[in-house]
RNA sequence: GGCCUUGUGGUCAAGCGGCUAAGACGGAGCCCUCUCAAGGCUCAAUCCCGGGUUCGAUUCCCGGCAAGGUCACCA
């Protein structure tokens, strides 16, 4: 068979570029030893999710902390799943985590490997599907979709391995006159490999992160060139990542299962093989048991949910490395000063097997780091968040800057000698302050002491109360009122007896509370009330006295 | 079903032949205290099962079982 003749008559086009040609244009990296580079190759079908981000954020991590390039390729080979505006998103949401590519798709800068759009490098796939015809090492094949399924069919029955192989790769073995009848008859074919792989043998391969593992070798003759001409993520991937120098690919474990085909795929172009690294998938419980996460049944899959909610992004990334390092979070305790950058990161200790979302967890963590925020920073935070996703209420609350700022100061306990952690995100920290505002201060009095004891201590303890007082005439005077009021005015006594009293110190000082805060939890009174000015502060107390008539 | 991966408290996990099996989150309790938060202290809870190798297995080997992934002209 002239096998010259059927690549051309495959593939006619004129123009394609040499191999010489390619290697040429795409010469490997002048970077320091060691250096890493990394991918995020997306296809643009939607938006970037939480297991996008853990590995983006492990890719950044191995190229950024060896020296190396990050950058971003667009694998949009499958023209039915675009989405528009899907790579913008991609760039836009890393970046709010604070991600940056080096080079790739839209990004500016040094672009010497691109493009990156894999629909724009069609030429160099088709140099090199027609070399490997040439090469006797792939073939058309004329199988329709119903054939397809028919053989998927008997397989399944038969209890055999699914798949094109063997002897069900029927158009393997076409004659050379067969091959030109159905070309000349218009019918529409794919280019498969020809494999020369054999299942029965196995090697051991090195993962990055999973450690040691068993391959089985490939044979099955994967589509590599589409009917449309455009190609196969396994032939695009082994192209790309030869061409755009990869050292390191991580990817999904989802992938592991086709490592078979692209390590023969790498072997039959003749290019060296990266190295590989494959991360566990981020799973959930779901009725006892654990599933991976979906994009349509989990929210908290969706990066959009961590925004609308209004988590850190700081505080998410050093989630998702505490579940990539399973030493990073120790280190992290150490060095509690030190940004996650200067972890030193290694793919060897991350996770094996599947990681679950924890959302009390990523709380603990976002806690901690609210908490290292000065109360400014905290405000800047918010009130982004506030713009965008908060009620007109908000956004008029976070208009008065310095009433705000004295209000987190408070709220975060900033400048005490240990902080308050009750921001755990910007949504929750918001309502948290609503009572510092008349508008969305409404109170639903649920007083625990007796009504006419708590009717007391409010209006006597409005008689004496002073802003200019300090945190202990305040007390002082709390207790003066709760004395009068028919409450213990220490616990000690209290104790002793406390049938004869209307209820303790803390009792008294809840019924306060309750009628300045609306709830029977809040940070130090003292200070709300200095904050909230004599003037609401008494109003809010004779308020309350009333609802209690 | 075939193949691959993984099985340590409720969750994430160190340990990988040998002290009473780290730590974190969550839970319970105590202390502190005007409440809450934070902080400090304490407690409960774990090596999937069965064989084997060994003086000794969570750790090594085999077999089960379970979970997950994957078996497209999708990536």
């Amino acid at each position: 068979m002239d096998l010259k003749k059927l690549a051309s008559r495959l593939i006619p086009d004129e123009d394609l570029p040499s191999l010489a040609d390619c290697e040429r244009a795409y010469p490997p990296r002048d970077l320091p030893e060691g250096a890493e580079v990394t991918r995020l190759a997306p296809s643009p079908t939607g938006f970037i999710h939480l297991g996008n981000l853990y590995s983006a954020l492990a890719d950044e991590r191995a190229a950024h902390t060896t020296g190396g390039v990050f950058y971003l390729r667009i694998e949009d080979t499958d023209e039915k799943r675009k989405v528009e505006g899907a790579v913008e998103s991609v760039i836009r949401s890393l970046d709010y985590f604070g991600l940056r590519f080096d080079e790739g798709a839209e990004i500016d800068g040094e672009n010497a490997y691109g493009p990156y759009y894999q629909r724009r490098r069609a030429q160099i796939y088709r140099a090199f599907a027609k070399d490997l015809l040439e090469r006797g090492l792939a073939y058309p094949c004329f199988c329709t979709e119903d054939e397809l399924n028919e053989t998927r069919r008997v397989q399944t029955e038969n209890k055999e391995i699914t798949g094109y192989y063997g002897k069900y790769a029927k158009c393997r073995g076409l004659s050379e006159e067969q091959i030109y009848k159905n070309l000349d008859a218009g019918m529409p074919f794919v280019i498969r490999l020809k494999s020369q792989g054999d299942v029965s043998v196995k090697h051991s391969f090195r993962d990055a992160i999973k450690g040691s593992i068993t391959v089985t070798e490939n044979d099955q003759d994967v589509v590599i060139l589409k009917s449309d001409g455009i190609p196969t993520y396994h032939f695009a991937h082994a192209i790309d990542d030869h061409f755009m120098r990869t050292t390191l690919v991580i990817r999904g474990e989802e992938w592991l299962s086709s490592l078979p085909i692209h390590i023969e795929l790498f072997k039959v172009l003749g290019f060296p093989l990266p190295r590989y690294g494959h991360t566990c998938s981020l799973m959930k419980v779901d009725g006892g048991t654990k599933r991976k996460l979906s994009k349509r049944k989990d929210p908290e899959l969706s990066l959009d949910f961590y925004r609308a909610a209004g988590y850190y992004p700081a505080a998410v990334i050093k989630y998702l490395m505490t579940i990539l390092n399973s030493n990073f979070e120790e280190w992290s305790a150490k060095n509690p000063e030190k940004d996650y950058t200067q972890f030193p990161f290694s793919g060897t200790t991350m996770c094996k097997s599947v990681a679950l979302c924890d959302l009390d967890k990523l709380n603990d963590v976002s806690r901690d780091e609210l908490a290292k925020l000065s109360p400014e920073e905290t405000y800047v935070f918010l009130r982004t968040w506030a713009d965008e996703f908060g009620t007109d209420a908000d956004k008029k609350h976070f208009a008065d800057k310095d009433y705000m700022i004295s209000v987190l100061a408070l709220v975060t306990g900033a400048g005490q000698k240990k902080r308050r952690k009750d921001i755990v995100r910007a949504e929750q920290g918001v309502r948290l302050v609503d009572y510092f505002f008349d508008d969305t201060f409404a109170p639903e009095y649920d007083f625990r002491s007796e009504k006419q004891a708590v009717r007391a201590m409010l209006t006597g303890f409005a008689a004496i109360y002073d802003a200019n007082d300090g945190n202990a005439e305040w007390f002082e005077k709390l207790k003066l009122a709760a004395g009068k009021a028919g409450f213990a005015t220490d616990n000690a006594s209290y104790k002793a007896s406390p049938e004869s009293f209307s209820g303790s110190v803390s009792d008294a000082a809840e019924a306060v509370r309750i009628a300045v805060t609306g709830s029977p939890n809040s940070p130090d009174l003292c200070t709300i009330m200095r904050i909230l000015g004599a003037e609401r502060s008494l109003a809010r107390m004779a308020r309350a006295a009333e609802s209690l008539q």
